[in-house]
DNA sequence: AGCACGATTAACT
DNA sequence: GTTAATCGTGCTC
C-alpha cells in the first residue's frame, strides 16, 4: 500500500533511513514505472539548522517562491531544478513551518525497465537511476510534480511500502555536492545507502 | 534589470 | 581529470 503522512510526517533523517528499500512507483499512460529506494539524503533537521538546505540558505530561512513546499505538509513533493538541466525530487518531512525534505538519490529499476530506457537514451539498466538526476528523468519527474499530494490514493506518482530494512543493511556518510556549504554541515553524515546495491549513485 | 551560481550528467582528453 | 550544457532563483544595484 501506498505510504501515508504519518510516515513522512517525522524528522528527515529518520525519514530518509526508513525510505530505504521501499518502492517509488510512478504510473504514466497506463504502464507503472517503479524502482526500489537504495539512496537518500537528509536536510534540514529541525533540531539544528542545515545550511546545506535550500530552505535555510535563501531568504534567511523563510519561504521563497522556490522552496514554499519544503515549508509545508510532509509526504508532498519537492522537485528542484538544478544546472539548467536536471530535475531533483525530494520527498518533505517534519512538521509543517520547518524546512525538512529527503533528496531521494538512486533507485534499483523493478517495473517499466524498457519504457525507462526508452527514455534515458537506451542507456544500460546499470545506468538507468543511479543518480538523482537520473531517476526523474526514468521516472518522467518534472516540475509539474512541485507540490504533487504523494499520498493521495489517486495520484499517478506515490512510495509503495514495504519491510523495513536491517540498520547493518544501512551505510551512511556525508552528502554529495554541497559546494561551498560551510563546516560542520559540509560533512555531516546525512546521506544514507544500502550497502553493497550497484544502483547507489557514483 | 542584471548577475552569479547550483543537492548533476555526459562527453571529452 | 576536466568541462560544457543551460536556466530558474534569489540577491544586488
Amino acid at each position: 500500500m501506498r505510504l501515508q503522512r504519518p510516515f513522512f510526517a517525522r524528522p528527515a533523517r529518520v525519514v530518509a533511513q526508513d525510505l530505504l528499500g521501499k518502492r517509488l512507483v510512478r504510473l504514466v499512460n497506463g504502464r507503472l514505472l517503479a524502482g526500489t529506494i537504495v539512496e537518500t539524503e537528509a536536510y534540514c533537521d529541525s533540531d539544528q539548522p542545515d545550511l546545506a538546505c535550500h530552505g535555510h540558505r535563501a531568504n534567511g530561512g523563510k519561504p521563497t517562491g522556490r522552496t514554499a513546499v519544503m515549508f509545508g505538509t510532509a509526504g508532498f513533493a519537492y522537485v528542484y531544478f538544478s544546472y539548467g538541466i536536471h530535475w531533483l525530487f525530494n520527498v518533505v518531512t517534519g512538521e509543517p513551518g520547518q524546512a525538512n525534505a529527503v533528496l531521494v538519490r538512486a533507485l534499483e529499476p523493478v517495473l517499466g525497465l524498457e519504457e525507462m530506457q526508452r527514455v534515458r537514451n537506451g542507456r544500460s539498466v546499470a545506468q538507468l537511476t543511479n543518480g538523482p538526476a537520473k531517476l526523474t528523468q526514468a521516472l518522467q519527474i518534472d516540475k509539474s510534480f512541485n507540490g504533487a499530494n504523494l499520498c493521495d490514493p489517486h495520484g499517478v506518482l506515490w512510495i509503495e511500502d514495504a519491510p523495513p530494512l536491517l540498520p547493518a543493511a544501512i551505510g551512511c556518510g556525508p552528502r554529495i555536492g554541497l559546494g561551498k556549504t560551510p563546516e560542520p554541515w559540509f560533512s555531516m553524515p546525512w546521506r544514507y545507502w544500502v550497502c553493497g546495491n550497484p544502483f547507489v549513485s557514483v
